[in-house]
DNA sequence: GATTTAGATATTTTT
DNA sequence: TATCTAAATC
């Protein structure tokens, strides 16, 4: 219906150039029918620089993929001159589906819609000499970058136990989110690490990173902005080349992507950012707030839109939502109401705020709510439970499953960053790019082949005094007697086979076949089947699903760019599923009904957040809170509990003040929380002292202490901070939990140390070494 | 060089 | 509690 007289890839000519230039409203624009008039606003306003201050539900990625429509239907300009940034793959995605879904082929050739991250990554390519890097460079993940920072680190005999690689990484990681190379970092943030030594070491890492000629995923920012910095030539192109710029998620930028843009920015000044001050819930990874807020200030004449009409949720929900924001500070400012009507539905339910007495209570309360729902006529795909961190998961999986009720975990560990598919793809690296010496040292032992620490670290000895990359290195200290025996023997073989697989990839075996037989014939595959533990078939399914993704691809190279970039290939269908995720992998998401459990002090706001980043953290944190209750549609159940398992050990918490800032005429209060004994405390142990015979995991110190015990014929545990461990068997259903507190009637008050169903271990206080337990333990 | 054991450490995670 | 890493032992 809009399609263009000429194929869209081919380079415009100069009359059509012109022509462009002027714009032609399209009377049949039928792609804007049904766009509020702010939203139609946001839209049609194609000159200079704009602001969308997009709500929660507030049909923000609507507005982002009809203008980008609007621009080239109207013929503003061709798709390959339009610049279209995200954040995250999966929204590039959805925004190119639904551009071309607006206007069919005129869409094709949007070259330049991406992530910040793969479109920098497109230009560093074209100009890779600039940089000091040949094209193909290779891109690191988190994983190398640690490699690499423990390399840098041990290689200053530094003590990477007192300073971690990971310490230096994201040290690293928050300069370069803040554009600063290492000539650029204030002298005195060099005492963040290592007595002073922070500055030096991130100049090595770079030095590092030429060397292997690879960067990691901020250079290709840094490296973007110098470049266009020292040639402005090469700026002035790009600026031709791109007439309209659109972003996503303007909140979640960080200095590095906002000098980006600016730069680009400057040639047409038609820039528009579309984001939402209220859900930045990135600062802890450089994003900066600030940016959004001072938009005006660095893009003069800029106009700002607000979209506060909410399509998504009921009064109730929108009313407890900006309640709790409410409480921040240097805010933008808007107000979402429902969009349909003045009232919204009138029988719309009110926010359910609920004290519960455990974690296990609350799982049970709200599996049950789920339960219920689908009895009448629900669907589980309509459920959302958002946690704040990843290990409050557990208890909801647990009774799930105990109900038979399907769930999904979204988050987590993803596809590519697995071990065994991460060693994988290090076999296919090194067979491309031999001098990739990160994939050499990752795989060179993986399966065993006696090439240990000793041998590695002699290689890199040798390497970094000849300059010379792992792999060619080898071939020549082979031939001397260096290294001798099992070694010697694995790295020819590991040689050879390399050498090989590569012959066979340039004869035209195609990668996937290859892949197969990297695999079977490095004994990769042997060893995960001989490898009896539970995860080890899963992870020959990841490799099998890891080669069939591979064929997806014409060329190796194009695989493994992808791989860098777009790390969210995993299987992605969802079924009638439960959802279970974290607050911050829910944003951008919506469900009729959202539980958010965990609202009490120290868990949600987070400890930590508050510590480290005081008012900052804790506004952040409110922002997350904004984040949870807009996503549900119909039905918010926030809850929070009395007792709380932490790392091991029972804490008793207090409700999150973000419940004291919700407004009361649209919450149901409720609480359960009056029990004034532990539930199980009517339960008796008798305590007898037996050897435990084999558990799966004796490795945490208290179990240890337990199993060090058992059967030495002593009837109790060992002496520790002068108070005694008894071991007790229970003599019935356990109710008892670890850190609970119990008494002995001889004893008297002690608190469970290890518990695993049927044996306690139970710490006294007032004891000293002791006999058999023949009493009851009660726990009170 | 491989395996076992002891100890320390613990959010959120778009690329 | 569970996981990762380094030292100790085989």
């Amino acid at each position: 219906m809009f399609s263009m007289s000429s194929s869209p890839n081919r380079r415009p000519s100069i009359s059509e150039m012109a022509a462009a230039r002027a714009p032609v409203p399209d009377t049949n624009a039928n792609y804007l029918d049904g766009l509020n008039p702010e939203q139609r606003d946001a839209v049609e306003t194609t000159e200079g620089p704009l602001l969308v201050l997009a709500g929660a539900g507030t049909g923000k990625t609507r507005v982002l993929t009809t203008r980008l429509a609007h621009i080239i239907a109207s013929k503003l300009a061709w798709p390959s001159q339009t610049l279209t940034v995200t954040f995250t793959n999966k929204a590039a995605r959805e925004m190119r589906e639904r551009a071309l879904k607006l206007i069919g082929d005129a869409g094709e050739g949007l070259r330049w819609l991406g992530t910040f991250h793969s479109i920098s990554a497109q230009i560093l390519r074209r100009h890779a000499e600039l940089a000091g890097l040949k094209s193909s460079f290779t891109i690191l993940d988190t994983d190398d970058v640690i490699r690499l920072c423990k390399q840098v680190i041990e290689a200053e005999n530094i003590d990477t136990k007192r300073w971690t690689p990971r310490h230096l990484s994201s040290l690293i990681d928050g300069w370069k989110n803040r554009a600063l190379t290492p000539a650029k970092v204030p002298k005195d943030e060099a005492w963040q690490f290592a007595d002073g030594k922070a500055i030096q070491l991130y100049e090595t890492y770079q030095n590092r990173l030429k060397v292997l000629n690879a960067c990691d995923f901020g250079d290709l920012l840094i490296h973007n902005i110098t470049i266009f910095q020292k040639n402005p030539d090469l700026l002035a192109d790009y600026h031709q080349r791109f007439k309209y710029i659109l972003v996503d998620e303007y909140q979640d930028t960080n200095v590095a992507q906002y000098l980006w843009l600016r730069l680009l920015a400057r040639g047409s000044n038609n820039i528009c950012c579309v984001g939402d001050d209220d859900q930045s819930i990135y600062g802890w990874r450089g994003a900066e707030v600030d940016n959004i807020l001072r938009f005006e200030k660095d893009f003069p004449g800029a106009k700002v839109i607000r979209l506060e009409r909410n399509y998504r949720s009921t009064k109730h929900i929108l009313a407890a939502a900006s309640s709790v924001i409410d409480f921040n500070k240097g805010r933008l400012g808007k107000t979402l109401y429902v969009g349909d009507g003045e009232q919204g539905n009138p029988d719309a339910e009110k926010v359910q705020v609920r004290g519960l007495w455990d974690g296990e209570a609350e799982a049970r309360l709200i599996c049950d709510d789920i339960e219920s729902y689908i009895n009448k006529g629900g669907q589980y795909e309509d459920c959302a439970i958002l946690v704040r961190a990843s290990w409050q998961m557990r208890l909801f999986e647990e009774r799930l499953i105990m109900l038979g009720i399907p769930y999904r975990v979204i988050g987590g560990p993803r596809f590519f960053e697995r071990a065994e598919i991460r060693d994988a793809l290090a076999y296919l690296r090194l067979v491309r790019s031999p001098d990739d010496d990160l994939a050499f040292e990752r795989v060179v032992n993986q399966p065993k082949r006696g090439v240990g620490a000793t041998t590695i670290q002699k290689l890199q000895t040798f390497a970094r005094a000849d300059g010379r990359s792992l792999f060619t290195l080898v071939p020549m200290v082979l031939q001397t007697d260096e290294v001798k025996g099992p070694a010697k023997r694995g790295l020819t073989t590991f040689i050879d086979q390399i050498n090989l697989w590569r012959d066979r990839l340039n004869n035209g075996m195609p990668h996937h076949e290859l892949a197969q037989v990297i695999l079977d014939e490095s004994g990769y595959t042997d060893m995960l089947q001989k490898d009896r533990s539970p995860q080890s078939q899963t992870r020959l399914d990841n490799l099998k699903e890891l080669i069939h993704a591979l064929g997806q691809f014409d060329s190796l190279a194009g695989f493994l760019e992808h791989v860098e970039l777009v790390m969210d290939v995993g299987g992605q269908s969802s079924g009638n599923e439960v959802q279970i995720l974290t607050l911050h992998a829910a944003k951008g998401l919506e469900w009729p009904m959202v539980f958010l459990p965990g609202w009490e002090e120290e868990v949600f706001p987070s400890r930590r957040s508050l510590d480290e980043s005081g008012m900052k953290g804790l506004e952040e944190e409110r922002r997350l809170a904004y984040v949870g209750i807009t996503r549900a549609r119909e039905k918010c159940a926030i809850s929070f509990v009395a007792n709380r398992m932490i790392f091991g050990r029972w804490q008793s918490v207090l409700p999150s003040r973000f419940v004291d800032e919700l407004p009361h005429d649209n919450v149901e209060a409720s609480s359960e929380t009056g029990y004034s004994t532990m539930p199980g405390a009517d339960q008796g142990f008798q305590g007898t002292i037996e050897d435990l015979g084999e558990r799966s995991n004796y490795t945490s110190p208290g179990w240890r202490r337990l199993k060090e015990n058992a059967g030495k014929g002593s009837k109790t545990g060992p002496v520790i901070d002068g108070k005694a461990e008894l071991i007790a068997t229970s003599s019935g259903k356990s109710g008892f939990k670890i850190g609970q507190r119990v008494h002995h009637e001889k004893f008297g008050y002690g608190q469970v140390l290890a518990a695993d169903g049927t044996k306690l271990q139970v710490n006294f206080k007032n004891v000293g070494l002791k006999k058999v337990i023949s009493t009851f333990v009660t726990g009170v």
